[in-house]
DNA sequence: TCCATTCGTGAGAGCGCTCTCACAGAGTTG
DNA sequence: CAACTCTGTGAGAGCGCTCTCACGAATGGA
């Protein structure tokens, strides 16, 4: 076969016209038995399948949503973050028929590049866009295209006005600060993430928050990226700067998987020499010696939350944002 | 605007014809000077871009690969196989037109699912298709629908002339356990991967063949299937069956590091009482507790393999297959 | 000087589909 | 029984683009 069968070939072969199949294939209720029949009869016959690039030029529908990464470097490839967040999509886009296109930004691309142009060719119906930095001007895009599209996790502009899902990380550093607090440390330290990203910064603040509440300094500060390598060093930066602390609050699980092992090189025991909380609640943090007490980054939930905001906006119906996710704090063995 | 700028918008504003528009828009050399720059002031000026869809439906061609995974369940977002492959898919993706479409298939669904439709519906241009089980009829789907494609990992069934890229799995196991033969091991088990993926089976066969080759006992075999609980679970099984093992090949670094605790909680030291290897060479193996002895499973390089291959192939070249890349130990702690 | 070639451009035919509109025939109402 | 609604169907326009073909003007060799 030289020419994969049109739908003008499955309404010839059933003897209706190609409105009538065309409403077979959409599955229009009104469409008399016979010739519902005669049609089904022919697409199966012929291997029928529609061609989606004309059915899309008529609806201006694709029935698909781009899941957009701008993260440029590989770090995204090594962050669990990422594959939660695509479970959660995958997850909530199961039962509807939208297809996810994973869009992300190459080595080296601005935004500009393929990116840009993919969103804006209108090859999708809305966009989930995670990951958002500071120097991203990505939002910007979205708005003059008017794709809808949701933010996960809080855009870092202030001025982007979208709808965006996220865990509330100023209130999870704040829950696992004073739970280090709670258990008697007066002198806590932090390992920040990055300060480019709206999650680095609130957990920091949160870590503030709760120290300034309880009267307790909040110099011991030792800025990171979400790198492990980053959280390593900070980690002995922190200690050789402020070799006291009894409690460390680390903004993520992958930075405080790092800094046991450096406490457990140095030779502190932990908890009892110092107590450390981390953020996120990966799968890691049943693993480490000891296992580690975290805050519970719902990612999965999130992004679930996130699809269900942009089919509504697809739907034309108003959604709630920001929608805020509470934090938990899960208490195992390092704090 | 109520709108989006078309091809015939372009041309007006420029005071050429539609096809001249669409020459400057495609960048045909044939373009005269003027004409060429009021085209792109009027794109300029209207923020036209072109609707990929109508595109489609008169070239053919989509400009987008689709990743193809068919792993029904949440495993593969734990697995960093995954992020590995979407990794050097990216990789060799950069550099061309092509963007990457990740088709997943959901929890309880079949072959005949959205993503078979979605394959069907010539959304994409060819595909790479990762992780294919014993009951995956997917490559008959690619078959009948003629979709390049390029298979990441030996197909399971072997009446699939498909081209693919793997690791050769069972050099890669052999090579592992001719290791633990000349450090001096004699009585060496495996846990294996899953039976249902040829990778899991050539690791085992590949176990078997060094044993075979150096007259040793191959009946240490603990069954599993790739996952953390399997692989704690098989080693259990294998350390109560089999008391006096001094040597292990795990199939997989993420087993390989359940066995080590498994291991260190029943008190036997690594790689003294017991050497261990595995497969894959995971960021993980460089942190075990000692360092883990692992055989190289080159992901991210088979995944630009693959996209090369599928470029060919699209081009219209031949390809040379199937590709299989070489193995190789790296010599850490555990052997 | 003439014909062949090249170059830049425009006209127009579709690509395969959806969807509006029109219409015939059957059923329903006052 | 006239005036309707309702149901199933077909005709046909048109979505935005590419690409073939035709054509006039400029160029080049004989």
């Amino acid at each position: 076969m030289s020419r994969a069968p049109t739908l003008e070939d499955v309404a010839r072969q059933a003897g209706v016209s190609r409105a009538t199949a065309s409403r077979v294939v959409n599955a229009d209720p009104r469409v008399g038995a016979d010739a519902r029949e005669a049609v089904q009869a022919a697409i199966a016959a012929l291997g029928y399948s529609p061609n989606l690039a004309a059915r899309t030029l008529v609806t201006r529908r694709t029935e698909s949503i781009a899941v957009v990464v701008p993260e440029s470097d590989a770090m995204v490839f090594t962050d669990p973050f990422f594959a939660g967040t695509l479970h959660g999509v995958n997850l909530a886009l199961s039962g509807t028929r939208l297809q996810m296109v994973l869009v992300m930004g190459q080595p080296g691309e601005g935004v500009d590049g393929r990116m840009e142009q993919y969103l804006r060719g209108g090859h999708t119906d809305g966009a989930i866009v995670v990951s958002h930095h500071q120097g991203d001007q990505l939002w910007r895009v979205l708005e003059d295209t008017q794709l809808p599209c949701v933010f996960l996790g809080r855009p870092y502009s202030p001025d982007a006005a979208v709808p965006f899902v996220d865990v509330d990380n100023v209130a999870g550093a704040e829950l696992a600060t004073r739970h280090l607090i709670e258990r008697g440390c007066t002198r806590i330290g932090t390992v920040t993430g990055s300060q480019d990203m709206s999650a680095g910064q609130d957990r920091l603040a949160g870590w503030r928050r709760a120290l300034a509440a309880a009267g307790l300094p909040d110099t011991a500060v030792a800025a990171a990226d979400f790198t492990r390598d980053g959280g390593q060093a900070a980690t002995r930066r922190l200690f050789a700067d402020h070799p006291d602390l009894d409690g460390l609050f680390v903004a993520s699980d992958q930075m405080a998987e790092e800094a046991l092992q450096v406490l457990a090189a140095a030779g502190r025991r932990v908890p009892e020499d110092v107590a450390v909380v981390g953020f996120d609640d990966l799968e890691l943090a049943r693993r480490t010696q000891p296992p580690l007490t975290t805050v519970v980054n719902p990612i999965s939930a999130m992004a679930e939350r996130a699809v269900a905001m942009l089919l509504d906006l697809l739907a034309g119906q108003p959604v709630e944002t920001p929608y805020i996710l509470d934090p938990r704090l899960v208490v195992r063995g390092t704090a």
